[in-house]
DNA sequence: ACAGTCAATATTTTT
DNA sequence: TATTGACTGT
């Protein structure tokens, strides 16, 4: 194989094949390059069969490309590989040896819909209030105990004391009940009861350490203790581990993520070879500095050198807006002008933010100009209304303990059956430990469903029960036009006769289509495996790579991509960085890798926006420039819009001051909430309005705590960083 | 049982 | 803003 497109600390990397291995490195340094390569060396040099090794990625599409990268390396040999997410493996692991812990092969995936209602349904079975405790933060709870391997009994073990948790002690024990009843697993269980299995099975962890001779992990970074603790079960005999990651882009804390797993990788893995790459082979040389002006304001991180041989380039382009129309328009003109003067296509521009809801507005401009689109992520294809009715039939299909889809399509559309009628039902299932489908045959022996309403459940029954003994002879294709007709889903949309109805009409003959092709692509088809590809599917996954369209996304979804041209928007405090993590350094050191990793996606150029007023639950709303607006090298950035003076200003502060002596971050000391409140005093404090002789008026987004020194934002002449004592500035 | 209306109420990020 | 829950009348 050819190693000469790597240089020699990838090539390092690439030739070390056995025992632990670490390649830790910033962005656009070819992480992902030189796992692509190292699985195709070891193909192709050692003779290792593609079905010993595995690969995981953090979504479907990163590992659909990495098989096509070692495919353009080595030929034809993943079929035989592993490669997919934690999810996809551990569903698979869970197809072929769930049996052991009592999970048959068609088993059903929930996600965090299905979660909330079969969460809610033991809410209603143990009387707790909903008002009172909101099943969200339960939800949060639960997946909380299950990222950081706590089972509900030793949850209880461990504070039974406490009166404060007996509840939701109980509920996570139901809960578990009611998964294992219904044959379901939700997200979190997929690993958990993977590395149950494992534990409790010796000989079936062993089948898959001696199958898996070499295993790697990219995105190391953002693995939480269960994914930690499998990938050591996995790795445990061979010890031919490689993993690559970046601390500095652990950006899924808040889901369990432990950033220690990689930063105690050369501890955890005795004899670990660890390997740093210091080129970046994606970004200029500016956005490169920009970036690193930006993450060097986190504390206890190791600095890590990242150059490149490409010019410094241009400069960063920023704008502050009036409001996020303003910003939405100013983007969009940006675009057709650098489309229009030949610099760009189309498909090179991508536009990052740190919520979905910010895609309304620059959807809104987008469609004006009648520029194409694509948002990634948001409400997801199969998590619409319709489409999940839809699915829910077939889960039912496949696996008839599922009585979260059972609940979901008994009325859907309406038969008149209502609560009262399911619960009686559920009444006759309990007693009688059946689900509630298998409960339906039984329909006549039920108390206090009679007439109409057993009819309709009969018939109910008939639908689901019929098809589901086709399933292993008839096409997809054939079963889904006989639900349809049968269940009447389209008719009673048909019936409605609005514009809504009818794009929900669209959507399930889409789902038709989609469905037909799987099946196509399958070798092993079934609808089993398209429902559990259809929930893990990723965000990113639904990005073609033909894609000729503007893309929009969170910074989330942006992980690990890589655009010519990247606007990234809202730089705004308590939006980006969020106001959840405003007042706790962690998360606001969390948002700061966010910055960097929405910095490092750009190759050639880079936007940065920030509204001053933006509507907020249909409130218009003043906004304040982000904290890391100021962190910024002010020398790299460039002020678009209104005419602009020279730069004169000096160096951002270094990052090794801790945060806490930003006086921004004090929330007492922050006047943003109340800016009057100051006024009378002569100390100038985040978020007043000041008027300067030579740039007018802006306001203060920082105070440098020892040198005194401010970072005004100017409505006309971009950001600057002035001394009080000697700027000519006065507060308004 | 259900459709319609009104009010409250929430928004981070996602496999 | 837009969704969701509670309530009301049929
Ligand atoms: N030796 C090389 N020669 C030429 N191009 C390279 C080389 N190494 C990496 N690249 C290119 O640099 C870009 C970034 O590589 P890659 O995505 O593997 O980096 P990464 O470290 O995984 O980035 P991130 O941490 O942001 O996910 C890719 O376009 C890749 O093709």
């Amino acid at each position: 194989m050819n190693l000469n497109g790597l240089n020699s600390a990838q090539r390092d990397a690439v030739l070390s094949i056995d025992g632990p291995i670490l390649v830790v490195a910033g962005a656009g340094s070819g992480k992902t390059r030189v796992l692509t390569h190292r699985i195709a060396h070891l193909i192709e040099a050692y003779d290792i069969f593609p079905s010993s090794i595995m690969a995981i990625t953090f979504t479907n599409k990163a590992a659909t490309e990495m098989k096509n990268r070692i495919e353009q390396l080595v030929g034809p040999v993943t079929h035989q590989m592993w490669v997919g997410t934690f999810h996809s493996m551990c569903v698979r692991i869970l197809r072929r040896d769930g049996h052991h812990i009592g999970y048959a092969s068609d088993f059903v995936i929930y996600d965090t819909t299905d979660q909330k209602a079969l969460l809610k349904n033991c809410f209603k079975a143990l009387g707790l209030d909903e008002k009172k405790t909101p099943i969200q933060s339960f939800q949060y709870k639960i997946s909380g105990c299950k990222n950081d391997m706590m089972s509900a009994d030793a949850y209880e073990t461990n504070f039974h004391k406490d009166p404060r948790e007996r509840d939701f002690i109980k509920l996570y024990k139901l809960y578990q009940e009611k998964l294992k009843s219904n044959q379901a697993l939700d997200f979190d269980d997929l690993l958990i009861k993977t590395i149950e299995l494992f534990k409790a099975y010796p000989e079936v962890l062993a089948y898959y350490q001696n199958k898996f001779r070499y295993v790697h992990v990219d995105e190391y970074q953002d693995t939480n203790k269960a994914q930690y603790t499998l990938i050591r079960q996995l790795s445990a005999k061979h010890k031919n581990l490689f993993v690559v990651g970046d601390g500095d882009q652990s950006i899924y804390k808040w889901r369990g993520a432990d950033i220690r797993n990689i930063q105690d990788f050369e501890k955890d893995y005795q004899g670990a070879k660890i390997i740093k790459l210091e080129q970046n082979y994606r970004s200029s040389q500016n956005i490169l500095d920009l970036a690193n002006s930006v993450i060097k304001h986190n504390p206890g991180r190791r600095d890590k050198t990242l150059w490149t041989e490409a010019d410094a380039g241009e400069k960063i382009r920023y704008y502050q807006a009036y409001d996020e129309k303003d910003e939405a328009r100013f983007i969009v003109n940006q675009i057709r002008k650098e489309v229009r003067e030949g610099n760009f296509d189309q498909s090179d521009f991508a536009i990052l933010y740190r919520t979905n809801a910010q895609s309304r507005a620059l959807e809104d401009a987008l469609n004006i100009e009648g520029l194409p689109y694509k948002v990634v992520g948001g409400l997801k294809f199969y998590e619409r209304k319709e489409i999940k009715d839809v699915l829910a039939y077939f889960k039912l299909m496949v696996n008839p303990f599922d009585d979260v889809s059972f609940r979901r399509v008994i009325n859907e559309p309406k038969r008149s059956i209502g609560d009262k009628t399911i619960e009686k039902l559920q009444d006759y299932a309990t007693e009688h430990g059946l689900s509630l489908l298998r409960a339906c045959a039984n329909i006549d022996a039920v108390q206090g469903i009679t007439g109409k309403t057993a009819l309709a459940i009969r018939d109910f029954y008939n639908i689901v029960n019929g098809l589901a003994v086709r399933l292993d002879a008839a096409t997809s294709g054939e079963i889904f036009d006989a639900l349809i007709e049968q269940s009447e889903i389209i008719a009673s949309y048909e019936r409605e006769r609005t514009d809504e109805a009818d794009g929900r009409i669209d959507n399930i003959y889409e789902l038709k289509t989609v469905i037909e092709e799987f099946e196509k692509r399958q070798d092993s088809p079934g609808l089993r495996d398209f429902l559990a590809e259809t929930t893990l599917r990723s965000d990113q996954d639904s990005i073609e790579e033909a894609e000729q369209s503007i893309l929009l996304m969170t910074l989330h979804a942006s992980k690990g991509l890589e655009f010519p041209v990247v606007f990234l928007v809202g730089l705004e405090q308590n939006l980006f960085p969020s106001f959840r993590a405003m007042d706790d350094e962690t998360e606001l050191e969390e948002e700061r890798r966010l910055c960097y990793v929405g910095i490092t996606r750009a190759e050639s150029l880079l936007f940065i926006t920030h509204a001053k007023n933006r509507n907020h639950y249909g409130r218009f709303e003043p906004r304040m420039p982000s904290v890391f607006l100021s962190e910024m090298n002010q020398s790299l950035l460039e002020t678009m819009g209104e005419k602009s003076l020279g730069n004169t200003l000096k160096e951002s502060p270094s990052g090794t001051k801790p945060l806490k002596h930003n006086p921004y971050f004090n929330p007492v000391q922050s006047s943003y909430a109340a800016p009057e409140k100051s006024s009378s005093s002569d100390a100038f404090a985040p978020g007043d309005k000041v008027m300067h002789k030579v740039f007018g008026s802006g306001m203060i987004i920082a105070i440098d705590t020892s040198s005194k020194v401010l970072t005004i934002v100017f409505d006309a002449h971009g950001i600057k960083k002035l001394d009080p004592s000697i700027a000519p500035i006065k507060k308004l």
